[in-house]
DNA sequence: TTGTAAGCGTTATCAT
DNA sequence: ATGATAACGCTTACAA
C-alpha cells in the first residue's frame, strides 16, 4: 500500500533517480517523461517518505515552537492560541510543519532539548515568552541552531519580532494626558522582562515628553496577572492618581477590582488603560481601553523570518517591530 | 560536532552494534562496556539522529494534533492551550513529540493530510472538536491511521476520550431543580456535534426524571459562541423562563445580556448555569456556575490511549469518559 | 557478548 | 536526459 520510489519508477518504467528528479522538479527531464511519472505518482497517492528524504538532505521541513509550560494557560489570554495560528498558517504555507514544545515542564528540559534539537527533529526553533535569566537562549546561541524570539531580546546576535511597545505605551500615557489626567500611575511588568521593561520606558517618555516628571512612587511592579495587578494598585492607592497605565489587560482588571474595593469610581476618579486588547476588554463593565496587539500577525511574522533564515535567504539577525494600536472604549474616560 | 553511532563507537573501542546495543538497552552488553560506552556518549554530548532511526524502526515518535483552524481562538476560550498542555507532558513523559496541525485553514487540507500522514511523520494523530460531518475521520479510518478523538464519536471504530457530558448537565439542571426552579430553559449547542447532543439530553434526562415534560418551546439552539447565545436567549424571553441551562459558558453570558437588555435580574428572575467553567466564569459579576471539565486531564489521557494504541499495549477502539463537576457561584441564586 | 553486513527510502554524483 | 551507485545514520538478523 505505502509506495516507495523504488516502486513508481518501476510502474513508470524508469529508474529511480528519474522520479526522484520528478519529485524534486529537477529541470532535466523530458517533459513527457515528466508528466507520465507525475501521473502514477498521483494514481497511487504516493508520497515521499520524510525521515529518508531528510536523512540525506538534513533538512526536515519542521520548525519547533518553544514556550515556557509556566506561561502556558495565562489566565483566559489567548495569546497562545493566535500566534500558534499565525506561525501554522506561514508554515504550511512554505511546506513546512510545527512542533510544539513546553519547556520547563514534568520532563527535564535538557533532556527534552536535547532529544529535540540534537536529535535533528528540527530545521528552527521560535521561542516565545523567555525571560532575559532563561538558559534557553544563550544555549541555543552556542549550539549555533537557528532561532527567533518572539519578544525582543537584549543581545545584537539574536533575530527577533516584537510588537512596538514603547510606541504603544506612549500613545496610551499621552491619551490619558489629553483626557486631562495628571497624576498618572502605572502598574508596569516584570523588569526581567523586555516586554516589562519596554512599556515602562514607554510611559517614562511619554510624560517627560510633556515636561512632567517620572515619579518612582507612582510606579508598582507586577507580574501580568489580575492578582498581581490587584497587589500593585493597593500599594498605589496612597498616592492617590487620577489615572493609570497598567502593563496587561489582566493587571488592569485587577487594579480596578483594588480600585472599587477602595470605593473609587472607573472612570471618573480614575482613568484606565491597559495593554494587549484581551477579548475580555471589550466584554467587561466599563470596556476597557487598551493597546491592541497584533498577535496573530506577530506569529505569522516570525515564521516567515525564521524560514528566511532557515532558507538561508537572509543573513545576520533580523529584528522585526510591528506596530500597535490604541482602542479607546469607556475605562479611560473618553466621551 | 555532530558525531555519529560510528564516532561513538571509534571512541569507544567497540562495533557500531554495540553502541547501538548500549542506547537502547538492549540486555546483552556486558555491564562494564555498557557504562563505557554511556561515559562516552555523556561525555560527548552524542544524540542517535532521529530521522535516521525512524527510517528503520518505522516510529518516528512524534504524534499529531489536528485542530479545525476555525475554533483555533475561540473567544477567549483556554480550551485548547490547556489541551494541549495535558498531551504535551503525557508525551514528553513517553519520550514523544506534539506536531500541530491546523486544518482547513488556507492550504488545501488534503495537501497537509498527505504530507504529515503519508509522509510518516508521525505514529497516530489526536484529532479535537470535529464535526460529525468532518471527512476527517472516515478518512483516517480508511487510510488505517491510529488516531483518537477528544469528543465522543457516534461510530464504535473510532477511540475516544470525552468528558461526561449527559452527567455534567443532569447535575446542573437538576440544581436548578432544587433551587425551586420549574421554568428551566436551555440554550443547547449545535445539533451536529456530539457534545451539543450530549448535553441536551442530559437536559432531558434530568427534567423527565422529575416527572417533568421536555418542552421543545424551552429549547434554542445556539453555536456555542457568545453571539449565539444571546440571540437564542431573545428567542427564549417570549416563554419567560425561571431559569436557564447554557450549554456553553460563552452562550451563558450573551444570554445574560440578553436578560439584562430585557429588564431580567440575575439570578433573582432567571437562574443560569453554564458549562465549562472557563476563567471568566470566576470573575463575571455575578459569579457564574457551571460545570467544570478536566481539560487537562482530557488531553493527558487522550496522549496516554493513543500512545497505548500506537505501542500495542491496547488493541481495539479505546472509549474514556472523564468525570465532571458542578461548582456553584451566584448565577443560579444558590445561597 | 560482540562484530559483520544487509537494509530502511531518499538524494546526489558520476558516467553514459 | 537518464541510469547506476554511493552515501545518509541507524537497527537488526546472523555469525562468530
Amino acid at each position: 500500500m505505502t509506495h516507495t520510489l523504488e516502486g513508481i519508477a518501476r510502474l513508470a518504467g524508469v529508474s529511480r533517480s528519474t522520479v526522484s528528479r520528478v519529485i524534486n522538479n529537477h529541470p532535466s527531464v523530458k517533459p513527457e517523461v515528466r508528466e507520465h511519472v507525475w501521473q502514477i505518482i498521483r494514481q497511487v497517492g504516493y508520497q515521499p517518505h520524510a525521515a529518508a528524504r531528510s536523512l540525506v538532505t538534513k533538512r526536515t521541513h519542521v520548525i519547533g515552537l518553544f514556550i515556557p509550560r509556566a506561561v502556558t494557560a495565562l489566565f483566559g489570554d489567548p495569546f497562545f492560541p493566535l500566534l500558534i495560528r499565525g506561525i501554522t498558517d506561514t508554515c504550511n504555507a512554505h511546506g513546512c510543519h510545527l512542533m510544539l514544545s513546553l519547556c520547563s515542564g514534568h520532563i527535564d528540559p535538557d533532556d527534552l532539548y536535547r532529544q529535540v534539537l540534537r536529535g535533528g527533529y528540527l530545521d528552527g526553533v521560535v521561542v516565545a515568552s523567555t525571560n532575559l535569566d532563561d538558559p534557553l537562549v544563550p544555549r541555543l546561541i552556542g549550539d549555533g541552531v537557528r532561532f527567533l524570539s518572539v519578544g525582543a531580546y537584549p543581545d545584537s546576535r539574536v533575530s527577533y519580532v516584537d510588537v512596538d511597545n514603547v510606541s504603544g505605551t506612549r500613545m496610551a500615557v499621552e491619551h490619558l494626558l489629553r483626557q486631562g489626567r495628571r497624576r498618572i500611575a502605572t502598574i508596569c511588568g516584570p523588569r526581567a522582562m523586555v516586554a516589562g521593561r519596554d512599556r515602562l520606558a514607554g510611559y517614562r517618555q511619554a510624560l517627560e515628553a510633556r515636561g512632567m516628571a517620572y515619579d518612582e512612587a507612582l510606579v508598582a511592579e507586577g507580574d501580568f496577572s489580575e492578582d498581581g495587578g490587584r497587589a500593585a494598585m493597593q500599594r498605589l492607592l496612597a498616592q492617590a492618581p487620577d489615572a493609570l497605565f497598567a502593563a496587561s489587560d489582566m493587571m488592569a482588571i485587577g487594579a480596578i477590582k483594588a480600585l472599587r474595593e477602595a470605593g473609587r469610581r472607573i472612570p471618573q476618579d480614575v482613568a484606565i488603560v491597559g495593554f494587549d486588547d484581551l477579548p475580555l476588554a471589550s466584554i467587561m463593565e466599563p470596556g476597557l481601553t487598551t493597546v491592541r496587539q497584533p498577535i496573530e500577525r506577530l506569529g505569522a511574522m516570525a515564521a516567515e523570518v525564521l524560514l528566511d533564515l532557515v532558507e538561508g535567504r537572509v543573513e545576520g539577525p533580523q529584528h522585526v517591530i510591528l506596530p500597535v494600536q490604541l482602542v479607546v472604549r469607556q475605562s479611560c474616560g473618553s466621551r
